[in-house]
DNA sequence: CATCAGGGCCCTG
DNA sequence: CAGGGCCCTGAT
C-alpha cells in the first residue's frame, strides 16, 4: 500500500522578483495537514517545504528548497515519482507549479500602490514577496473548503485525516511521509454511508456529488482561470455544497484574483474587525469599504498580509483575543 | 443529563 | 428573502 517515490527530476525555478518561498508556501493561518509539510532554513538547507500532488490520478512527490533571496529567487524544484516521468509531463507539472505558488506575477504595482498604507507598510516590508496560492487542484482545494465549512479546526483536521486514511495513497520521499489525495473517481461510486461513517456528517452528500461532478469531467479548471471574477463565481455557485464562503476563498487561493473580497465570513469578520478598527465586531460591509477605500484592486491580497501575518506573530508569543477565535 | 452553536449551504414557503 | 435542517463535537 505505502507508496515509494524516486526522485526523477530537477530544475531550478526564478520566481519574478520579489519573492518569499516560506511566507508563499507556508500560511500559518491554514489547519495542517498530512500532505505537506514545512521545515525553516537550517545551516545546510534553506526553507524546504513538501507536498503530495496527484497527476493525471497518478500520486507524485514534489519539493522545494529555498535557494535565493527575496530580489534575487530561487527553488530547487525537485519532482518524485514511482517511474519515470516523460520530460514534456515534468515541464507540464512544473508549470502548474509555477501557477499554483502564483510565480509569475508582477507585485510591483501591487507595491507601488499598497506601500505606502501606514497599517499595511510595516507588514509588506516582513512578508515582501509572499505570494498567494493553492498547493493543490481544484478538486483538492473545493474538499477542504466543504471540510471547513460548519466545523472548528479540530473537526476539520480529523475529517481531512479520516478521509486521507481511507481514500488517500500513503507515499514516502525525501525521507517524508505523507498521504496523496484521491481522484474524483474513487470517491464517485460510494455511497454515502460508507463517507458517513468517516464522521464528516452531512458533508458525505456533498463530497458525493463533487466527486461526480468531476469524475464526469464538468470541471475544467483551466476555462474557469480565464474567466473575469464573475463569470467564475457563477461556474462555481452551480457545484453541490459552493456557496459563497467556499467561492470567496476560491476565487482568491485557487484563482488569485487579488480583488476578491467582497464577502466575509463571521471568523473572519471578526479577525478584520481587529486588525482594520481595532474594535471586536464591525459589520461586513464596513470592513469591505474600508478595504476597497485602503487598497482598491488589491484589497484581498493586503487582507492576506496582514491575515498571515498576524497568525506568524500568533507563534512568537499568543494573541488573547485570537486564541478565542480559533479553539482547537 | 440536555441543549446549543459552529471557519455554510440547500431547500422550502 | 427568511429560516429550518443537516452531522458531529465540545462547551455550558
Amino acid at each position: 500500500m505505502l507508496l515509494d517515490l524516486t526522485a526523477v527530476h530537477c530544475a531550478t525555478l526564478r520566481p519574478r522578483p520579489p519573492f518569499n518561498l516560506t511566507a508563499t508556501v507556508h500560511k500559518p493561518s491554514h489547519f495542517p495537514a498530512p500532505i505537506e509539510q514545512f521545515e525553516g532554513p537550517s545551516a545546510r538547507h534553506g526553507a524546504r517545504y513538501w507536498r503530495s500532488l496527484l497527476w493525471r490520478a497518478r500520486p507524485l512527490g514534489l519539493c522545494l528548497e529555498d535557494a535565493g533571496v527575496i530580489d534575487d529567487p530561487e527553488v530547487a524544484l525537485t519532482l518524485f515519482a514511482p517511474a519515470g516521468l516523460s520530460i514534456s509531463e515534468c515541464e507540464r507539472i512544473v508549470r502548474e507549479i509555477r501557477w499554483r505558488f502564483d510565480m509569475d506575477v508582477d507585485l510591483a504595482p501591487f507595491e507601488r500602490d499598497c506601500g505606502a498604507d501606514p497599517l499595511l507598510a510595516p507588514v509588506l516590508k516582513r512578508w515582501r514577496g509572499m505570494r498567494v496560492g493553492a498547493s493543490g487542484s481544484l478538486h483538492e482545494m473545493l474538499i477542504v473548503y466543504v471540510l471547513l465549512q460548519n466545523a472548528t479546526v479540530r473537526r476539520t483536521v480529523q475529517m481531512m485525516r479520516a478521509l486521507l486514511q481511507r481514500f488517500g495513497t500513503p507515499v514516502r520521499f525525501d525521507g517524508r511521509s505523507l498521504y496523496a489525495s484521491w481522484p474524483p473517481q474513487e470517491l464517485a461510486g460510494e455511497c454515502e454511508d460508507e463517507l458517513r461513517r468517516l464522521k464528516v456528517g452531512y458533508r458525505a452528500r456533498v463530497l458525493r456529488h463533487l466527486s461526480e461532478t468531476f469524475a464526469s469531467g464538468d470541471v475544467d479548471e483551466e476555462a474557469l482561470r480565464a474567466m473575469s471574477n464573475e463569470e467564475a463565481k457563477r461556474e462555481l455557485l452551480k457545484l453541490y455544497g459552493i456557496g459563497p464562503a467556499s467561492v470567496w476563498y476560491l476565487l482568491f487561493e485557487v484563482l488569485h484574483r487579488y480583488d476578491a473580497l467582497d464577502y466575509v465570513s463571521p471568523w473572519e469578520q471578526r479577525i478584520y474587525s481587529r486588525l482594520l478598527f481595532d474594535a471586536e465586531l464591525v459589520p461586513t460591509e464596513r470592513i469591505i469599504d474600508e478595504t476597497k477605500r485602503r487598497w482598491g484592486r488589491w484589497r484581498m491580497l493586503a487582507a492576506h498580509y496582514l491575515f498571515e501575518d498576524l497568525f506568524w506573530r500568533r507563534r512568537e508569543e499568543p494573541v488573547p483575543w485570537l486564541e478565542e477565535l480559533i479553539r482547537l
